[in-house]
DNA sequence: ACCGACGGGACCTCCCGTTGTT
DNA sequence: AACAACGGGAGGTCCCGTCGGT
């Protein structure tokens, strides 16, 4: 018999999948029996419902993409590298399985309306952690003298994030990477335009 | 009592409304019965399935958002202007009932998998021809030299989507438009560094 | 096609029948599938819940139990008579497969605990129909000078009622109407000793 | 750590309540882990199934009955009060937590039918069983002259019974103790007119 | 054109019972 | 003796689509 925990993590990683790929309302138990080897006895003894497993898929998938974030900061010193950096990160993952879905962040906010609040809920924190995060980032460079102080972090954040997250559809659209990678190009010039300290 | 194709219409409104908000799974013939007044009976007089309902669901928000793209440009003249405008859209019709859910590409774009493949070529078709019509934009600028002969329209044009498409997702997950208005607003810092013609 | 009413009053009828010998959380809707020979959806048009269709059967019950009882009234003038009259009804309908549960109140009392609150507010209003009932028997009674101007209607009628109610729950216990046929001897008697005008 | 009977007489004692007051087919084992603080395998190992639970826990609630009843008797004398004593004791344990849920050999003859034999079978043997106590305390009454040596025994037993179970009912249907309390009081009334020995 | 009864099946959830493990 | 993962299936509800009737 496989150990409980070991069964639960392989649960939340066909989940995240699945769920990333065909939406929470078009994801059903039955897939998840099929993904994941086990009947509806083995799935709810280890989530209550459909929605806490959801939840901790989502959960997966943001701490997963906040690690990339973590790691790809490895080395980076400027605070215009690391931003960057961050960025890319959506780019190195494009055929990660698990993310294949696209973003889960967009996701689960373009399908989650007013009927399913947790997961709206889920998405916004995780939102919020991204852009903090980022946040972070600049709000360093500019204490350090590396981007110009009258830098607007929070338009540039957003700029940032809604074009990544943009891009990233684009080319799950059209299952074509190259519009991500052309947006991230384009971020950069945006950026170099904008964070650069004039000498 | 209406007339047929006012049924329709009406049908399709309502349609609409209903799977840009909660997704194609996420709606069942119940909602769209109770949304229209109808019954089951109803609705399929005027339409043989489901998908084929979303379809012209599908069909009447791109229509829609085209007729306001085409509306923007009156008056209009300058190539950067008219881009603008188009972009500026999305940002006029953020309180249109018809809209909630957000942008119908995006939505259709992120729910829909190989296991819905109609909807996803219908979402291709419409990106396409947006895509188009921001690149005569810009091709007609260049021509009558308003814009610089150099400008790699395909990266602005992706740049310009992706960003405004984030853009919509992030003021839709926070219900505060604070966030499409300021990706526009550095769109349009970010344009205006590309191109503009030296003199 | 079957007309609509006809086959609700089916479905009623057999419901009434299941539930009455098998219990609310007893009967399935597969069991009423088949037995009424429908499919879920053709159950589901006619009844919102299984709730719903308890309650439906439960009255269908009591209406058949109220209008024997009135029936029984005819022809009888002594109140005295006339209370007997409805207490044999139960005697009578011993074998009638409408009833074959036992008593549609006492099965509902005894199974709705706190869980069911419809259904035992359901069984109490019934209950108090039949009391009021009795009731009335035994003061046009008192007031014709046919029953002692004494009597304590109250007492005479928890008496008779409970003394029936145990008797059918015996008899269906045994499968042997006996007993319910010697406890309407008793209360026969009973009655005559507290119901009888000195002369 | 509690012993092993001991962890067995808990769970009977709530399986006892549970299925009283809810019914068989309405109690579930997860009902069951719940009120024990077990798991499903601490009580399987008590008992092989569902069934075998609910049959000890029949006979634990009837086990309690009879010594109630035996206990009742002590410091009566007469036939007449060791037999009203019985009766009474269902009016003294009203409020018992255990008894809650009704007379359990009501409720068990009014849910389990032809599906439930085993139950049914219980139910029946307990009646049984209390028929003859009650009958022993008449029979020898009349041997001792204390009762008519004409009192058709089997008619008041059944009378007696009767009259208790469906005030039970009554009373616990109305959540009220005056209805067992009135048809006690009933059946005082009657059995001193029909058990006393003229002199 | 619209109603609505109905089929047949999928949905999520919970059921009872078994089994390996501690 | 107790835990808890799991199987396999049934629970009630709702799904989409059809079709006879108005």
């Amino acid at each position: 018999m496989p150990s409980a925990p070991a069964t639960k993590a392989s649960i939340i990683e066909q989940a995240a999948r699945l769920f990333n790929q065909q939406g929470y309302a078009g994801t059903s138990m039955s897939d998840l029996m099929r993904a994941t080897g086990l009947q509806k006895g083995g799935l709810y003894n280890h989530f209550r419902s459909k929605e806490e497993l959801a939840i901790a898929a989502f959960d997966h998938l943001v701490q997963y993409l906040q690690q990339q974030s973590v790691r790809a900061l490895r080395g980076k010193r400027h605070a215009l590298d690391r931003f960057m950096a961050v960025l890319s990160v959506h780019e190195q993952i494009w055929h990660e399985p698990l993310i294949q879905g696209g973003c889960p962040i967009l996701n689960t906010a373009s399908e989650s309306d007013d009927t399913q609040p947790v997961l709206r809920d889920r998405a916004r924190q995780a939102m919020d952690t991204w852009r903090q995060f980022l946040h972070r980032i600049l709000a360093k460079g500019i204490a350090r003298g590396e981007l110009p102080a009258t830098t607007d972090t929070e338009a540039v954040v957003t700029m940032a994030i809604a074009t990544l997250e943009g891009a990233v559809m684009l080319s799950k659209l059209y299952d074509d990477p190259a519009y991500l990678q052309r947006a991230i190009a384009q971020l950069r010039v945006y950026l170099s335009h904008h964070l650069t300290v004039p000498r």
